[in-house]
DNA sequence: CAGCGAGGTTAGCGGTCGTTAACCTGAGGG
DNA sequence: CCCTCAGGTTAACGACCGCTAACCTCGCTG
């Protein structure tokens, strides 16, 4: 794990807070007059960064895709043979992402189609990937599922792990690890119930 | 049930369709000449019907939610005394909902914040009310769950089942009947892995 | 210390969008 | 047979928004 200790970019600082205005009003909602003043510079400013208001969604739902694929290929990988353990961990690597990334993961399926037709098919893509990855793994633990079966319920646990964001809007949730608890029980009882 | 038989009138009609292009591209990414003309008349004769872009989307939300709490009320009042019965039901309308009118679940969960305060209260209210509604019937089947827990739980596997515009643009899924059979399943699957 | 590029600023252009104004038309009733 | 009015039309206004232009100001560096 390696934890960034340096100060942010400034780029970093316009597409965490672009991320944080667009999950909450939306994409055409929001003005480039406001993710400036978030970052304590004001407008045209962000042209210095970013080619335009359309490049920075495009890099965050490129980078989210490509990360989340990533990280799938990376446990994959690393996990042991046992079908049960891969599910697991896909399954955790998936809700750490959903708890610690919000305004991502509510972009994620909400501002795909604001995309550029090729931004748009590369995210498309990388999304592709992820969840026939996460359906030749649930195929192996529940060897009973149909392939169009398996795809439907990956779908449906994503629905169910992506909820986060209608959780709490601060607190009232009993703590980090036991909701992440919770949504692990409750994605494996959805997938058995779906393949058992 | 009272199938309805006559003519859809003018202002359903643009609702529907406003319901549509909300779902499929955002409320500010709709114009209003785009909705009058899906429905062949052209941008402001809409002002005839509604007073403004503003009034559809609130008659929508409220709408939606209204309709699903009374739905909810009257499964309650119908169903057996069995709690487990009484889950079933409400899972069983969420599901007819979900897969009967995707873009107004959508917009339910995506576009409330576009609302005036007022409107935006009432649809909360109601919404409140749902949720609390399906947490009661929840912990009765499962007693074990806190109510956070079950809260937590509730807005889950409403995460699950609103899952269904995600599935296959048209087709590839299993048929609708199959669709909503292995949705329910999942979803009891998920509660009894909560509360079990 | 001159020069320069990175990273800001404000002013303003061009296009879009929600809404209003003014006008038209055809069906129904006294 | 006119009057009314529901339900359209087009033209146009005002606000907003993304983006560009022009300019400024540091901190380096040769």
């Amino acid at each position: 794990m390696a934890t960034r200790t340096d100060a942010p970019t400034r780029r970093e600082q316009i597409l965490k807070e672009a991320a944080r205005l667009f999950a909450e009003r939306g994409f055409h909602g929001v003005g480039v007059d406001e993710i400036g003043a978030a970052v304590g510079i004001s407008g045209p400013g962000l042209y210095r960064h970013f080619a335009g208001k359309d490049a920075m969604l495009a890099e965050l739902l490129v980078g989210i895709s490509d990360q989340l694929l990533t990280g799938a290929k990376r446990r994959l990988a690393e996990a042991g043979p046992a079908p049960g353990a891969v599910l697991d961990s896909l399954i955790e690597g998936h809700i750490d992402f959903a708890l610690d990334d919000r305004p991502l993961i509510t972009l994620h399926d909400r501002e795909l189609d604001r995309l550029r037709d090729a931004d748009r098919k590369l995210v498309r893509q990388l999304q592709r990937q992820y969840v026939e990855l996460w359906v030749a793994v649930v195929r192996e633990v529940y060897p009973a599922l149909t392939e169009p079966a398996a795809r439907s319920a990956v779908h449906s646990v994503f629905g169910l792990l992506n909820s986060t964001p209608h959780l709490g809007r601060r607190g009232s949730l009993p703590g980090r690890g036991a909701t992440a608890e919770l949504l692990h029980r409750m994605a494996r009882g959805a997938f058995a119930a779906a393949g058992g």
